[in-house]
DNA sequence: TACGCTGTTAGACAGCAACCGAACACAAGG
DNA sequence: CCTTGTGTTCGGTTGCTGTCTAACAGCGTA
C-alpha cells in the first residue's frame, strides 16, 4: 500500500462546501493569489509545483499564499518527492460558489 | 431647470466599466457592505436611505462603506432633501463583471 | 552521510482598512 | 433663526495581513 510521507501527513485540505463565503472572497481578493489561480487554470492538473510560478514575492510569502488558497478550498496539493504539486479545484469550488471563480479569474485585473 | 443642491454637487460616481477588478473585489469582501447590497437587491430602487439600513456599525463607519460601494460602481446615490437614497447598479455592474455580483450576494455568508 | 533542492515555520515589521467619537454641513420646518 | 434629522469629514486607535529574513524539515542523490 502507498506509504504517506511525513510531509504529506501534515497537509490538510478544506472542503469547499464547508468554506464560508468570507474566506473564499478573502482568498480571491489578493492579486498574487489570483495570479496563481489563473496559472493553474491554463495548465494541466498536477503539472505545476509551487516553485514554478513566477511570482513577485519571496518563497516564504508564496508558501503563505498557497496555504490560504488551500484553506479556502481553491486548490489541492500533493507531494511528489521534494516538490509539492498543485491542482485547481474548479468543479468542487464551482459547486459551492457557482460563478465566483470564473467571474474572478476569467478576466484581467 | 433642476437646480443641483450643494451636497449633490460633491457626489461622484465611478463608472463600473472603469473599475479595476481589485477595487470591486475589495468592496465585495466586506460583510457589512454585502449586507447593504443584499438589502438593496430585494427592495425597489431609490426606496432606501442610508440611515434605514440595520447595520452593526456607527453611522460614520456606515458612511464610509457607502462611499466604498459608490467608488466601486456598485451603487448609485441621489439626494432627496436631507436623505440620500440608494440604488443597486445591477445591470451596469453585471456588464462589467459578469456573474460576480450574483455569486457574491445570492447566498448566505 | 553529506549535499542541494523544495517548501514550511517562526518572528518581526509595516501598511492599511475598519472602526469610533466629535465636529461639521446641509435640508426642512417651526 | 433655531432646532431637529441626516449624512459626511476629521483625527486617532486597533487589529489584521502581506511581506521579509533566517532557520528548519523532508526528499533525492552522489
Amino acid at each position: 500500500m502507498p506509504v504517506e510521507s511525513a510531509r504529506a501527513r501534515t497537509l490538510t485540505h478544506a472542503d469547499p462546501a464547508e468554506v464560508p463565503l468570507q474566506v473564499a472572497l478573502d482568498a480571491l481578493a489578493d492579486p498574487v493569489r489570483r495570479s496563481i489561480l489563473r496559472d493553474l487554470a491554463v495548465h494541466d492538473e498536477w503539472t505545476r509545483a509551487c516553485g514554478t510560478f513566477d511570482l513577485p514575492v519571496k518563497k516564504a510569502t508564496a508558501s503563505h499564499h498557497f496555504a490560504v488558497l488551500r484553506s479556502a478550498g481553491l486548490i489541492e496539493q500533493r507531494d511528489e518527492g521534494a516538490r509539492r504539486l498543485n491542482r485547481l479545484r474548479r468543479a468542487e469550488f464551482d459547486s459551492a460558489f457557482p460563478g465566483l471563480l470564473a467571474a474572478t479569474i476569467d478576466r484581467a485585473d
